[in-house]
DNA sequence: GCCAACGTTGGC
DNA sequence: GCCAACGTTGGC
């Protein structure tokens, strides 16, 4: 098993967006990066994945996420109506994918950005999220990570 | 609103 | 293939 991290903006969707759902399931649409797409495309059920929010007053890890079905195509690609369309993507050759993802509990408080950073030069060294100028939207978490962001719950 | 750090686009 | 211009992300 694979563990993960995937940015929302809260103000489009929210962990209590996700608790909301049907299921409190939804799939992850709307991703638009050829370096997060392929991260997705690796992403197997059963994965984990930390819902973390960003752009926001008080970034940081909100949760977590089990990956519930693989990729397959993002249809609001070929939805003009859709924020996220792109006439680059046809249907019968799709550009982008998305995954389907359940809540598996969220964090009676975040877990803010400022409490990972304190870490960054000791256990939580070179986790990409901490890297200087990073913009990925999806990206790897190693296990050694995971089990220690977990222990600052 | 500012700005650093990328990613993408398009002319050549 | 190079690279300048432009757009986006995301913390602060």
């Amino acid at each position: 098993m694979k563990y993960w991290l995937m940015k929302s903006e809260p103000d489009a969707y929210s962990i209590d967006d996700l608790a909301k759902e049907k299921n409190q399931t939804t799939h992850w649409d709307g991703i638009r990066n050829y370096q997060a797409r392929n991260l997705m495309k690796e992403m197997k059920k059963g994965d984990r994945a930390f819902f973390y929010h960003s752009s926001c007053p008080q970034p940081g890890i909100v949760g977590i996420m089990e990956i519930v079905r693989e990729a397959y195509p993002d249809h609001t690609a070929f939805d003009k109506k859709e924020k996220y369309f792109d006439a680059k993507s046809d249907p019968d050759n799709p550009r982008w994918y998305m995954v389907d993802v359940t809540l598996v509990r969220k964090f009676a408080q975040i877990i803010p950005l400022s409490a990972l950073r304190e870490l960054s030069e000791k256990a939580l060294k070179d986790m990409v999220l901490l890297r200087k100028g990073n913009r990925l939207s999806v990206m790897p978490v190693t296990k050694k990570h995971w089990d220690r962001i977990l222990k600052l719950e």
